[in-house]
DNA sequence: ATGCCGCCAGAGTGGCGA
């Protein structure tokens, strides 16, 4: 079973490359980031004519989060992370599909840093690391998938210079996500590619694509149950060179039925 | 040092977020 998580930067500009990577992969779970719009806009249509069902999660101009899932209908568990009421972001949707919990993240950016925003997404990440330790408490195969904006590492990185002072890789930033890791979730592509130099995202600007200059912010998180079924683990990058591209690339798992 | 892109308001372009 394989199991996908791709920001797409917009669902209304992209949905024609949404359409052909979901006919030419077939992934059983599809965690989709940034649809940027709101509930009303959402193509539900478009993916049922793939055989696909869907939940969402949707927001003005900017956010929002969806699940799909093939020849199934995800059952929503959760929208949103308890611990600020005035947040508004919609940047959390869990569901139950094909036997897996399902987190679909869009963890904050956190640029300019310091400053409010760098604030907002330690605090995020610590009400994320709160919900993930109860879904971990339920002992259910669980897989956390999204955009989590953080560079764990210094190979995640095709420059540590050129990075050193984004958001995306402050040592309070990875300290967060370690501290997840370490509650009992495998950083299923860290943990398969233990060298790095693995890329989920290439920026628009600066030719970034063409020379490669890319870097690992999309992750999939196991718990241990979906971790003793993981069997492989990729990045379809031939779509992120394509017209219209996302400027991240779909990135996924593969667990063992 | 800079290079892009999607979305919004509101009808040009500029602002925001990334």
């Amino acid at each position: 079973m394989r199991i996908a998580s791709y920001n797409i930067n917009g669902i209304k500009a992209r949905l024609p490359r949404l359409l052909e990577w979901l006919e030419e992969t077939r992934p059983h779970v599809a965690c989709l980031q940034e649809i940027k719009t709101q509930d009303e806009g959402f193509p539900a249509s478009e993916f049922e004519k793939l055989g696909y069902g869907a939940i969402w999660h949707g927001q003005k101009g900017f956010n929002g989060v969806a699940i799909l899932a093939r020849d199934a209908q995800p059952v929503e568990v959760q929208r949103g992370l308890e611990g600020e009421p005035e947040d508004e972001h919609s940047r959390y949707l869990e569901a139950d599909v094909h036997g897996l919990r399902v987190a679909c993240i869009y963890l904050p950016n956190g640029n300019p840093q310091p400053g409010p925003k760098f604030d907002y997404k330690l605090r995020w990440m610590e009400r994320l690391r709160k919900r993930a330790a109860q879904i971990l408490a339920e002992e259910v195969p669980a897989v956390l998938a999204g955009d989590y904006n953080v560079i764990p590492r210094d190979n995640d990185v095709y420059s540590v210079r050129a990075m050193a002072s984004d958001a995306l890789m402050q040592p309070e930033s990875r300290a967060a996500y370690r501290r997840i890791l370490a509650d009992g979730w495998t950083d299923a592509i860290g943990t398969l590619r233990p060298g790095g130099g693995v890329w989920t995202y290439w920026d628009y600007q600066a030719g970034a694509w063409q020379r490669d200059h890319g870097f690992r912010i999309d992750h999939l998180l196991l718990n241990p149950s979906a971790a003793d079924r993981l069997s492989a683990i990729g990045v379809d990058k031939d779509h992120r060179g394509r017209e219209k591209a996302s400027d991240h690339a779909p990135t996924w798992v593969e667990l063992r039925d």
